[in-house]
DNA sequence: AAACTAATTGCAATATTGTTGCGTTTAGCC
DNA sequence: GGCTAAACGCAACAATATTGCAATTAGTTT
């Protein structure tokens, strides 16, 4: 998965580089949003030590390439699924586990547009984010 | 309409006071995403002052009450529309002009919840939020 | 209308998060 | 192995957010 990642990088003629793998790795094993900060944490708990700032431009490109993506409520960054359409991201955020799921649906997407032209609003870029118990968490809880 | 926010903290015995008053008043005539900063610079403009601990406390209070919501793809709240079930917010943001409109809409919201059930996903909160182009500029660019 | 009291606000100090400029290092190339 | 632009680390700073406590105030009671 990280490779498909070095792969995008190389294609664009941007550098393969250890911070870079780094961030890509903790993002990869989380599976949960991230802050700068939080990744930095988990890193130097490795005994790697990347600079914040560093952290904050890796985090940048990444998500100028679609690697990545900020999760808005919680202000965490993800790790994206690749090859997912621009203009529509769709999270969801298990509050229990804290685990993410990322899912682009076409048919949701242009119902949610025509609905909004439906007041003339005309709709550029969505972002929805469900918030719930995921499949895991809820067969834990309340059997299958 | 900021009478209607009144009602609601009178409701809950919470005391009327002259700052909850101004941000209501901000954020009503704003009807755009404000940060407590700018709320702050907005009332200073006007010659009144409110320290910003207390602007970020009123602020957590009217969302508690849901008299505000928070704009999370910039950070900024925005006086809610009244008697919207909670649960599902829907805000569309024009990327132009900034100004916000609120819509709840059953059909959508039970649809979007279906197609998360879809993948073992219960949700319980989900947000959306549109960016855009609003009628009015719209209007302006394109002619009718 | 004055006094009372709990809720609310202001203040100071601090923590967290995010940004900028610049010198140093390093990945990808010859 | 050396070259060079890209990437990183560092220092300094700016913006945003939080906490504890003293002072004030809204809503009530007398």
């Amino acid at each position: 998965m990280v490779q498909d990642s070095v792969r995008v990088l190389q294609a664009q003629r941007y550098k393969v580089t250890k911070p870079r793998l780094q961030v890509l790795e903790v993002l990869e094993r989380a599976r949960k949003p991230l802050s700068p900060y939080d990744i930095q944490r988990l890193l130097r708990q490795q005994g790697k030590y990347l600079n914040h700032v560093t952290i904050y431009r890796i985090l940048e490109l990444f998500c100028s390439l679609n690697l990545a993506h900020r999760i808005l409520s919680s202000g965490g960054f993800v790790k994206c699924g690749l090859g997912k359409k621009e203009g529509c991201h769709r999270f969801m955020v298990c509050r229990q586990c804290g685990v993410i799921q990322e899912f682009a649906d076409e048919g949701l997407c242009h119902e949610e547009n025509e609905f909004a032209l439906d007041f003339g609003f005309h709709t550029e870029y969505h972002l929805s984010e469900f918030s719930g118990i995921c499949a895991n968490c809820y067969r834990k809880q309340f059997g299958q």
